[in-house]
DNA sequence: CTACATATACTCGATTAGAGTATATGTGAG
DNA sequence: CTCACATATACTCTAATCGAGTATATGTAG
């Protein structure tokens, strides 16, 4: 079908020496696609994860993994498609404010959800599913928080509105069960190893200087700034975004400017190696504004 | 031999449902211990891996789990010993300073490691060899990091300082290779394992109250400070401790007392558990003093 | 030449974090 | 019995940081 999902292989040690290696290579053959910085998300193994391909299927064991690359790559491109990860998850693009699928659709639902009793096999300590939803999507006030990607697709996904849902099988009693689902579907369980990796991104930028990794070599604080932002979601004070990434020793400037930018020139920057050596945990430590429902 | 290791055991999807499942079960079975929270840490797939067992051993995939346990349970004890992390990880222990050890012989060690050449087959980007000693055990002046514990396991691993290095056929043309290795060695990788378990727990507890899986039901704030401690190794500002935990509404007095406490009877606690609906990511948010060397 | 867009410098106030002082109240040695 | 001691707890002070705003510079496009 048209369903979407992301490159993956099979991990033989006779050929591959380090799970790593293995991933950057076939992610090679199958895209074109030459990876900068990748690390080790989680590991898929709970039974029926592909429910999808018959319950006869083989089990198998995924080990999802975070790369990067700079977006010139993408010229490179020799298989699939590039997609941005907002197609998967609406709700999670800040970036023009609070999502109108949060108000419209999430939050109705949700709480139509939670007003139905839990299963009773659900364990005593768990919070309840309209406190869930609350904190998660951040409704009646509660604060939003953007590193909460994964918690929110589990949300969904439990209350019958993500595609895969159905497909898995899960009943849902839902009396919206044929209004559409959110955000577009993803073959097996890539959508969730997606949703873990937009957190962990979203964490990890703030300490580690990975954001360089999806940059050329030289940028505009602007340009940096957005890329934050399509990371982050919301958008950042521009000042203090500067103060920040300068105060924190991440850039350096080159000396030369970049005209025709629609206004002032803009000095150019590039990555400041040496702040590996200067600081323990190096990254753009911005927080998330105020709440702005 | 008298050599330590983690608990482990085999998956089977026919056995358990779920991953964590599976880890709870065998964890019973081969200790007594029931566990609290429990985190997917790492999978280790390299090739070689299991060096110990000879280089005709069968590929294995292990998947590493951080879980936390409370004190009490360990009377429940069945199987296995009760070991410090700090026996196999000595130069991580800060609660009585810096550790005699760093200067002592991680130091001049390292930095004679770090003068002989790297082989050639290093890449170009890695930071120098002097560089990540000094960075990663805070060497002249550089700042510890509480959390790097991984790294600095890998930087004594690959210096040759670590028993396993010698074991797994890694020659190093150290000077000081009859010298006593640092820390006490473990099975296959499972110090490597260990040393990642570490420092996501230090992480950890800084924004999850996981620190809560730790304590008994009740205790008073001098006992929460010093498992605090134990877990992030120095010993922090107790008046700024109590305002930190009590200003991020952790915890709500039960209204008794402790007395026999060697002093002025202190208030009991618990961890209020609301927080958790409060706060998008509460924890006991302790910066490192500034550093002690 | 002027409107506009972006770039960049600087200021201000609130909050927070590190560190210290002061005082309270038990236990146990003598 | 009392006093040294250890721990508990309240409060203060200062510097750093953070969010937010103002002011000004310098291009491009019409």
């Amino acid at each position: 079908g048209s369903t979407d999902g992301l490159p993956f292989g099979p991990f033989s040690p006779r050929d591959h020496r380090t799970l790593e290696g293995g991933l950057r290579s076939w992610v090679r053959d199958q895209t074109g696609l030459e990876l900068g910085y990748a690390e080790q998300l989680y590991t898929f193994g709970d039974r029926g994860r592909h429910t999808e391909a018959g319950d006869l299927a083989p089990h198998i064991v995924s080990i999802g993994y975070l790369a990067l690359a700079q977006a010139s790559n993408e010229h490179g491109l020799t298989g699939g498609v590039w997609r941005s990860w907002y197609h998967f998850f609406p709700w999670e693009d800040w970036r023009r404010g609070r999502p109108d699928i949060i108000a419209n659709e999430i939050e109705p639902r949700l709480k139509a959800w939670a007003e139905r009793p839990a299963p009773a096999t659900t364990p005593q300590r768990l919070i309840a599913r309209a406190d869930r939803a609350r904190m998660c999507f951040g409704l009646d006030g509660a604060a939003w928080d953007e590193e909460k990607v994964l918690e929110r697709f589990e949300l969904l996904y439990e209350a019958g509105l993500a595609g895969e849902a159905q497909r898995d099988g899960r009943s849902s009693a839902d009396a919206w069960k044929d209004r559409p689902k959110l955000g577009a579907s993803m073959h097996y369980d890539h959508r969730r190893i997606l949703a873990t990796a937009i957190g962990r991104t979203r964490s990890k930028i703030k300490y580690r200087p990975v954001i360089f990794e999806l940059m050329p070599d030289e940028f505009t604080l602007y340009e940096l700034q957005k890329t934050v932002e399509a990371i982050l979601g919301p958008h950042l004070h521009k000042q203090n975004f500067r103060r920040l990434v300068e105060g924190a020793g991440l850039v350096e400037t080159t000396g030369e400017m970049k005209t025709r930018t629609g206004g002032r020139p803009a000095k150019l920057f590039r990555f400041r190696r040496e702040v590996l050596l200067e600081r323990p945990a190096p990254g753009v430590r911005v927080s998330a504004p105020p709440n702005r429902n």
